[in-house]
RNA sequence: CGCGGGGUAGAGCAGUCUGGCAGCUCGUCGGGCUCAUAACCCGGAGGUCGUUGGUUCAAAUCCAGCCCCCGCAACCA
């Protein structure tokens, strides 16, 4: 028995309004392929992902669709060709999906509120905002279009509730010093001066945690009327998912405090401000890296719902393979700023990279194997990584899913480059040279063997295949050039 | 003076934190090879690193200003 290292991933819990786009796919894949390095460096993880289930949106959208709010979300969330399903499609391998309808989680959050209210860290206070009176919503100054409400167009007006607050205004020194006691909390780096300038020093706000005007939420236990709006139930979802204040799970001792979010960098304020502050104020443990990624732009424009830009991860699947997807999406983009989605782009990285570089390296040394008659350990083999393998695992430390894997191609166009630096088949015809034939082919089956350890958690599939090829004798291409018409 | 990001070869991007020959992929031009998925290997052309000034033996990198593009501004990964 050992006592394994753990490590603890987690994805934001997506808002199921609508089906995925490629964006949330992006981040997913991100963190699956984190959960998959880790386990294969030992590690005991926990990869949690969900969905936020609450809120006015998802009580209009299944009103709109004449379903129930449950309805309309199981049919979203596990229904066919919903979200967990992308998840299978992807081979996203989460170990837990926690969706804040769940029980479980409900009963948990009216706990949590109800404690941050007696500690003094919730209060109640009227919520001001501008009002539609025939969407029944309530919009910030920001949200509104030319002064009007963004769904209907109409005019607002100035109305208020009774609301639940949560203090953040207190804790701007404490995160400040979190910021500095522990640089790695909030990366990149880029993100914690945003943080900083833009929130923390002009003053943090309250933040509103309850609402009245909607119904489709976490009830308030303790004041009839008021559900639990946003933060306070989504967030938690990292610890309720792992037993916090539930009999669901009894993980928390063993995962918590998390490695880290993977967040989008719209959220990454809620993640590096208001978590911490809210965690503080239970005297629990703080995550202790929160990652902002970039987002995936289309023409250099946001993807969005609204605007029916987005781009259909399942056409993109079964276009060009889920693995060269998935491959694609971290290759192409450095992980912490925007990254512009082109098909051009993804055609030609899956073409130069899988199909000319990796594809065409199994296949033509397979070839010469049979050809030839040799094995991988009837040579001596050249070590072609140099230092790669270490620097592989600098930048999966880092996230640098990017340079990361420019190591590994580095390394297999040192092995094509090695084929023509040796022309076995020269040495073929050449029975004095069949030893050294014999080194030829070791290296390059024990550096594809190798690459292919390190491109596992990137290509899970594709990654059994070529060791199939290679142990097993199979056979086949593995990455088809893509000849667009 | 709201905040943040970006501007590097025809296209897309690294490199900037920690100053030291400007690099990668695609495209393009020429050559080589015949094991391989029209693939692979070698070489060439193509850059005032947005701009102005400063620091320095040395600046894409550090400092100051300016221009342009994008995003955010309290529920879109």
């Amino acid at each position: 028995m050992t006592d394994n290292k753990t490590f603890y991933i987690t994805t934001p819990i997506y808002y199921p309004s609508a089906k995925l786009h490629i964006g949330h796919t992006y981040c997913s894949v991100a963190a699956d392929v984190m959960a998959r390095y880790k386990r294969s460096r030992g590690y005991d993880v926990m990869f949690l992902t969900g969905t936020d289930e609450h809120g006015l949106k998802i009580e209009k959208a299944a009103k709109d669709a004449g379903k129930t709010p449950i309805e309309f979300l199981d049919e979203i969330v596990i229904g066919k060709g919903g979200i967990t399903d992308l998840w299978k499609l992807m081979n996203i391998s989460y170990d837990r999906f926690i969706r804040t309808t769940d029980d479980y989680h409900v009963a948990a959050i009216q706990k949590i509120f109800k404690a941050l209210y007696d500690k003094g860290a919730i209060y109640k206070g009227t919520y001001e905002g501008k009002y539609c009176v025939p969407c029944e919503s309530f919009w910030t100054e920001a949200q509104l279009v030319d002064g009007k409400c963004p769904d209907c167009g109409r005019e607002v007006r100035d109305e208020k509730e009774e609301a639940y607050f949560f203090r953040q205004s207190e804790y701007g020194e404490r995160i400040l010093k979190l910021y500095e006691e522990h640089p790695e909390f909030l990366q990149p780096e880029s993100r914690k001066k945003e943080m900083i300038s833009s929130f923390i020093k002009p003053g943090l706000e309250d933040i509103c945690v309850s609402r009245t005007s909607f119904k489709w939420g976490i009830p308030v236990d303790f004041d009839p009327g008021h559900v639990v709006y946003v933060w306070v139930d989504a967030l938690f979802n990292y610890m309720t998912a792992l037993g916090y204040q539930n009999e669901k799970y009894d993980d928390l001792a063993k995962f918590w405090p998390c490695d880290v979010h993977f967040v989008g960098k719209e959220i990454v304020r809620f993640h590096s401000i208001l978590w911490p502050a809210m965690l503080m104020a239970l005297d629990l443990p703080l995550p202790k890296r929160v990652y902002g990624h970039g987002w995936l732009v289309l023409d250099g424009a946001k993807m969005s719902k609204s605007t029916g830009n987005i781009v259909d991860p399942y056409v993109l699947a079964d276009t060009y393979g889920v693995d060269a997807l998935r491959y694609f999406l971290l290759s192409e983009f450095p992980f912490g700023i925007d990254g512009n989605f082109t098909n051009d782009l993804l055609v030609t990285r899956i073409n130069s990279d899988l199909a000319n570089n990796l594809g065409n390296l199994v296949s033509r040394s397979l070839a010469m194997a049979d050809k030839y008659g040799l094995k991988e350990n009837d040579g001596n083999a050249t070590n072609l990584f140099g230092g790669k393998r270490e620097s592989f695992h600098a930048n999966m430390e880092q996230f640098a899913f990017q340079a990361a894997l420019a190591d590994v191609f580095d390394v297999l166009s040192r092995a094509n480059k090695h084929i023509d630096e040796t022309t076995p088949w020269l040495l073929a015809k050449d029975e004095a040279k069949r030893a050294e034939l014999a080194d030829v082919i070791s290296t390059l089956l024990v550096t594809i063997r190798g690459c292919t350890e390190l491109l596992a958690p990137f290509m899970p599939d594709s990654a059994g295949k070529i060791l199939e090829q290679l142990d097993e004798g199979k056979r086949g291409v593995l990455f088809p050039r893509i000849i667009e018409k």
